[in-house]
DNA sequence: GATGAATGAGCATTCATTCAT
DNA sequence: AATGAATGAATGCTCATTCAT
């Protein structure tokens, strides 16, 4: 990896308000927003996003990156099921994830920090599988595709919290009793 | 429902051949597609979508209610399960449903269409409780929700046979097992 | 070659105007001005522009084939030495042919065009060989080389009537002594 | 002519780099590359490139007169045929002093250093009339025209060794016999 | 003096929608 | 009713230039 110089304070200062804002406003519109609106919200120039992020797509994957980067840290600390809900329950906050995982027709590869996400998770999976709560034969490509399913579904639908537990309540009892 | 005076059987013609032209577009490109390109392929102009579609929206919901009516018509010969396998494995093909299931970005609203599907989806639980592969307590609700889930989950993390028969796995034993 | 179906009247009526306003702006400012200011001087909107010619080098190449065309024409109605003559003296007048067919970073190739020019030249060589006024050894390939350049050097040199015949009459006495 | 103080001796080497690099830049891409670009290859930072030469116009100028005074001194040493080769020979390598002789676009004067190029080829031109090899009545000014033509001719046009000799060929049989 | 981040006007291009033919 | 040309707001991106550090 190529690290460049370490940027200026009120450069890091502007990244940070330029990843921030375009992680509400991409939570808030899509991925179709546009970079204008990120740069407004951001409180500087078009020119500034462009300069840290070439491309809008740049700019999708460093949002990406630096969610999945918190989810992973969120998994540390949890088990399988809490994990499970708890995307789930972020899922409309992170719209964006939700989406561009999807890869709604954005050119963003992000396989480091999916890839960091997927260990993660197989860490818990097997954690769960050691106390018995979730069936031997279950492997962690249905685990992933579940939680990516889910956590589109919740962020879609629009679920309530009943409906989220209820949903859930289902995939948990498969994984248990496969 | 307001109907007007019937069409013109050119004008008929041409509605259909906009709305087959609009499923492969949009299926092929995703909603971002370009209106022009569905003129194209169905080889009218570009002034003709919009008389029959006065918006984009109103052509994408007219092709939603065409596929969410067939559906409910192939749950009809279907049980549960089945049905939700095809609607999984039809996923891909049918980008545009799982898409516009979801809302991404356009204005629209399918109340009758959602509702035919989701009392046929209705008829299926019940007879599948009665058969007894389905626990008692699982609501329509959260089988609805899983359904639109699992066909995002197909659609956009491109399964293959296994991880699909795999994930539905789960929760078919789910259901069974609440 | 394929041919679209005829544009209608007051399309071509537009294409036209389009064309002209372009050859008048490019020679004015050279290949970097802008399409917006194309499509103010032609009194259409900027979608119009690139209806007719979807990118800006269409646009550019479009002129350069109908210049060279033209030239082509003139070429038909004249001795080699004459249109030698003519050319230098529209060249400022046709900035544009001159700085496109010198390539100035725009992808634009027009083999045709260029081809048939060469080919007018061509004839026209070999008329003045057979009338005597040109030296045998002379070949097509140095001509246009010299046409090329002389029309590049009175372009951007600014000449005036005097130093445009001096030069052409070194050159012209070069052709004939060689 | 008036001068600032002695530049420090880091500003004095930080400008020669910056002329170097904008001669190889522009020269590789033509005087539309960025000030970036230049700045880049010069290694040093953009602001650097702007308080030496505080427009790119400044900046392409200063090559620009540089060249010329090359080219001054060249002329010292060769007769005129020679020279005149010998432009045309580095045209292609020093494709900014003919584009920018051309004035692409660029608001760029340069009455002096053109002036003391013309002086030098002056020179030239009356040591080939006293030694009999250009006709008495060729003047200095269609000598420059021709000059300016031929190297945008060999730049633009790619000329290979042959045709550029037969091209150059051509012209000194007319200086000669004019 | 040097640095390099920020600015913002400007550009090519797209596309839903309108309307004259 | 159909056609397809015209519209023009919007978007991603560039780059000369300024100015805080």
């Amino acid at each position: 990896m190529v690290e460049g110089p370490p940027l200026r304070a009120d450069a890091q200062r502007n990244r940070a308000r330029i990843l921030d804002a375009a992680e509400a406003v991409f939570a808030e519109f899509g991925p179709r927003a546009s970079t204008e609106e990120v740069a407004r919200r951001a409180g500087v120039a078009i020119g500034t996003v462009f300069r840290h992020f070439p491309t809008k797509d740049d700019l999708l994957a460093a949002i990406m990156k630096r969610l999945l980067t918190q989810l992973v840290e969120e998994a540390g600390q949890r088990d399988l099921f809490a994990f499970f809900t708890l995307m789930v329950a972020q899922a409309a906050a992170k719209k964006t994830v939700a989406d561009l995982l999807a890869g709604s027709g954005m050119n963003i590869r992000l396989p480091d920090a999916v890839g960091h996400l997927e260990e993660a998770v197989g860490r818990l999976l097997e954690q769960a599988r050691a106390a018995g709560v979730v069936a031997a034969p279950v492997r962690l490509a249905e685990v992933m595709a579940l939680l990516a399913s889910v956590c589109q579904g919740a962020l879609h639908g629009g679920w309530d919290e009943q409906l989220q537990a209820r949903t859930l309540a289902v995939i948990f009892a498969g994984l248990k009793r496969y």
